[in-house]
DNA sequence: CTCCTTAATGTAAGCGCTTACATTTCTTGA
DNA sequence: TCAAGAAATGTAAGCGCTTACATTAAGGAG
């Protein structure tokens, strides 16, 4: 990798270019660009004229380096091949936009060194703040971002008596909602696929809500047999295939998200099983997909797009000292569709 | 909005503070943060343990200040929401990954101006080359890129003659090739949903490969009938009931792409029209959805991922100088499923 | 018409980093 | 053992911008 010498050198036009073509000061082209209300019409046009004339474009390096803040912020998502990530980051970029305010975003392929990395790339870049999704993170990094002052929210969940500042909803509660319908439609045998666990607070909060909802009901929580993948609608139907081979057939597969639901209809499909009849299934976000299905699928809706709108402004509050961050929950609910129905109580086992 | 007093500062440590707690000079840290190989093992050592012990980050603004590269490369898509773009950057994202560069993303609504505007915020934020999609865009923008130096390369096209480098396949001849199919099995009266045709050179290409496919087999290409609207399902699905309400039914309904062609089947069940015996549909990417609809749609498929690995290593190819860059045809394969049949000849009109 | 207040503009000091060039320290061959 | 060249490290000059402070111009009151 050979280094070249520096490239774009020498051409871009810079603040002094501008401030000569223009006969005044640098301080002022500057002023006329981020205060304009402090220079005087007449000296504005002819700086601003001359911005048109050369292209100006300002360094935000050097902008960065001066200022200290650059009117960015930073997002990181596990990955944007999820719809509901995709959804809400559009929706939270339109938000920024309209307040004047550039979105960086960056991926973590769901791994937390990733993450850890991004973040601090996004901050070395001048993020202002930063969206995150879920509380997994160490704590060194939630110290590093507290020794830079950057402001954090959290989305995409909801845990009352989490001191981070968040916006989202109650996974527990929300897919506990669901299994609690599950379990009154009549089903005792449940199974669950679930994205990984280990550093996806979403999936192990949605476990739990489902455990809750067994023992309210008085079912032996330890009786849900869990399949852990990746999301994936492939994926999704591996693990279908695999619950249905269990010894003991569940009469409802239950999944942490619509992509995986979709996946276990498809192939239930395949293996000649009909939904809901044979076996009952439900997914998590109501991504456009859950409509498409047939039959549709049982889900829980989640408002990604209000979610991004509200934690741009949210964010923007915070920068601007506004008021006291306070967490926002949102509320998910239930999408009762056709994947859904009474098992029968067939004689199977 | 309160100008609150730079944030951050006096906090985060600086390349000066590593240099004397490790008792050398910045220039030594800053050879070991880029070119270690420049520093003797021992000197090494220690001054990376006080960027440890420091939590030392780089500070970019800086660093494009002074070095005029970054190792960024930005890319501007139309919409995250799209999953086809979704699943290519995060290939390419992927892929710079592994060569140490880092993405940033930002998007242009398929808004011209909002592209051009984020053009240039990336390139002032320093990234050192650009992925952008499609052709179409005014030759001032591409003045100021030039200008710049800022390699850039075009995805999701391949036009064979246009000297800006690309990666991608030929929008017309996929959509021509599924045209002719689409011919082939008999059918005469084709409605064409479209996105807008505007500033997506993509959506034209594809008309045009509808309109080649017609004249070679004798039709009259002012016949095909053409809506255009925003890419959803919903939209979709108005257009389609809009094309059937004609008073020359379409036997065939094509789609720009597969959102809208999912958002059609939808509305045809929901009209009651069986796909394909009543009225054939065909999509356009081959997404995940495609494969999950109920018949199964007929589409071409784009290789996607494939697309974003390459053109990772394009741009890191281009910004090395090592070979004089090329543009890359990848080839869309058809996809042919369900949705499309030979037309019952009924005595409608 | 002068003096003082206020608004508009200019001056110049960094911000934290890279890198050309200067200096020091180590090798090595005779 | 020493000179000469190589290797390691240091010195310091910017990179382009913002902003505290200094200066100048413009009004207004007396």
């Amino acid at each position: 990798m050979k280094d070249r010498p520096a490239a774009r050198s020498g051409n871009a036009p810079t603040l002094a270019d501008v401030a000569k073509l223009a006969g005044v000061s640098t301080a002022t082209v500057s002023r006329c660009l981020n205060s304009p209300e402090q220079v005087v019409g007449d000296t504005r046009a002819r700086v601003l004229k001359a911005v048109q004339d050369l292209g100006y474009t300002p360094n935000f390096g050097a902008r960065i380096l001066a200022a200290k803040r650059t009117k960015t912020i930073g997002a990181i998502i596990p990955t944007m091949e999820n719809a509901i990530f995709a959804r809400g980051i559009q929706a939270f970029q339109e938000e920024l936009r309209e307040h004047g305010f550039t979105l960086l975003v960056a991926s973590s392929s769901y791994q937390q060194s990733i993450e850890e990395e991004q973040i601090r790339t996004l901050t070395a870049r001048g993020a202002d703040a930063l969206l995150l999704i879920g509380h997994c993170r160490s704590p060194e990094i939630y110290r590093f971002l507290k020794s830079r002052e950057v402001p954090v929210l959290v989305a995409w969940v909801f845990q009352a008596g989490n001191p981070q500042v968040s916006i989202g909803f109650d996974n527990r509660r929300a897919m506990g909602d669901l299994a609690r319908e599950v379990i009154r439609s009549g089903h005792r045998r449940i199974s669950y696929i679930s994205a990984e666990t280990a550093t996806n607070d979403r999936a192990s909060e949605r476990i739990e809500g489902v455990r809750c909802a067994m023992s309210e009901n008085g079912l032996d929580p330890e009786d849900l047999v869990i399949f852990e993948t990746t999301y994936s609608i492939e994926n999704g139907g591996n693990a279908f295939e695999q619950a249905m081979a269990a010894p003991v057939r569940p009469s409802v597969v239950m999944c942490g998200n619509d992509v995986l639901a979709a996946g276990a209809l498809l192939r239930a499909r395949k293996l000649g099983l009909k939904v809901p009849r044979d076996v009952s299934i439900t997914g998590f976000d109501d991504i456009e997909l859950a409509t498409l299905t047939d039959p549709a699928l049982t889900t829980v809706h989640v408002p990604h797009r209000v979610m991004g709108r509200r934690a741009a402004q949210m964010l923007i509050d915070m920068l601007n000292g506004d008021a006291e961050p306070e967490s926002v929950e949102l509320t998910a609910n239930l999408c009762l569709r056709e994947t859904l129905a009474p098992p029968q109580f067939t004689a199977d086992r």
